[in-house]
DNA sequence: ATTTGTCTTTGATAATTGTCAAGAACTTCA
DNA sequence: TGAAGTTCTTGACAATTATCAAAGACAAAT
């Protein structure tokens, strides 16, 4: 078996078809080499597809009506990404963007829909992909709009310092990139950063920051 | 053919059953009647029913991490409302209250789905309608998380005087009701009224708003 | 090693919104 | 009619965050 089928049918969804079915898609898929900065839809297109991440990363980025640019949430190796498009034919709400190099697979609506059809339980599954996707989007804008930036920024930090054994992380996300995840100025960031630095949570050089108070950060995040 | 089955049948999803499955679907509805103030499902509670409004109006109702409560959307007569627990298994976000004395139809999951099953069209519809609930849902949030207060409380008189004849509509919330739906304070809500007033967009007085200048108004939404 | 350009840091100031408090206007009910 | 309870209005003040500006630190490239 392919590899990548191997690696799709473990995914949610595509776990419900048989793997011959899998192995028949990813022959079927389109195969895609995103360069960084290549977008692989734009927000207000018709985007009625399906893609599997075999590699790199892609965020999620929506132009607000300042024409701010807010990332909501980034896609990894082994995800999968239904654009909304194919459900109810309307412009996507935002836009999805390689950050590194990125391998998609890619389906198309008319592709992909009749092997729905064919095995309905993934129909079903995908209500629950929906709903669970419509959580996730619910709690991070909800978070931008009642929660302040430390907060927003506590959570942030402690969703890159997600193994609780991890003491120090690189930065690889410059203020800017952070003030775009987190809704704020870059300068806001930057004060914040250095306010936790002052209250001890943490230690922030140039390359690295480094955590010393994990339970502050989640304190912050529950209380605001 | 019954008459509430008969407007079960031109809503969404339930549309695409034969209208005999409609009828056998109101013959197994559990019927409730909610007094004001009475919920439907709690937030937080597992609740894996799908309702059709009969009479009266609901309001979803989130309670945010300052215990403030937030009317996100309401529901009116034939409209549909999916518990999310059905798909995923998950407390629910918010809560559904009433708001006057309602008249609701009420399936649990185990007795819907299999008819959903049995008719594959409507677990696709049902992509369709949580697509599309997702995007109002966003634009909502996103609402509150990026526009001004003037702006949010624009839309929602936007709302109200949606029929473009209507020049003059009866005031049925309170200053503090009209805070929830904009989060944002009673005082600050009252000030941006008389803001308008004195802009000569509208005129407040304490049984009614004449709107003046629409114009004006959907100038705020837009470029904010 | 110097230059160039991008990040980062810091200060000053302004805008938005929330909070508190007190009084005015209105409704309801006895 | 009057009393009690809401709801509305207004002012003063505080907190959060954005914006602008300028300077400092660093990295890459020549």
């Amino acid at each position: 078996m392919d590899h990548v089928a191997q690696r799709l049918s473990q995914t949610k969804i595509f776990n419900k078809f048989p793997s011959a079915v899998c192995i028949e898609l990813a022959r079927l898929a389109t195969v895609r080499k995103f360069a960084p900065g290549e977008f692989c839809c734009h927000q207000g297109d018709l985007w009625p597809y399906v893609i599997f991440m075999v590699d790199g990363a892609m965020q999620w980025t929506m132009l607000s009506i300042g024409g701010r640019e807010h990332v909501l949430f980034t896609l990894s190796p082994d995800e999968v990404f239904w654009g909304h498009s194919i459900f109810d034919d309307q412009p996507m709400p935002a836009s999805l963007m390689a950050r590194q190099i990125s391998i998609t697979y890619r389906w198309h609506r008319d592709v992909i829909v009749p092997f729905l059809y064919r095995y309905p339980e993934t129909l079903w599954e995908l209500a629950g992909v929906l709903t669970s996707n419509m959580r996730k989007a619910r709690e991070i804008i909800y978070g931008l709009a009642f929660q302040p930036v430390a907060a927003r920024m506590a959570t942030l930090l402690l969703d890159r310092f997600s193994d609780p054994d991890d003491k120090s992380v690189q930065r690889d996300l410059t203020l800017s990139a952070i003030a775009s995840r987190v809704a704020a100025s870059p300068e806001v960031v930057c004060r914040i950063l250095h306010q936790f630095q002052s209250d001890g949570l943490l230690e922030v050089t140039r390359a690295t920051i480094t955590l010393f108070d994990r339970e502050a950060l989640e304190d912050l995040v529950e209380t605001s």
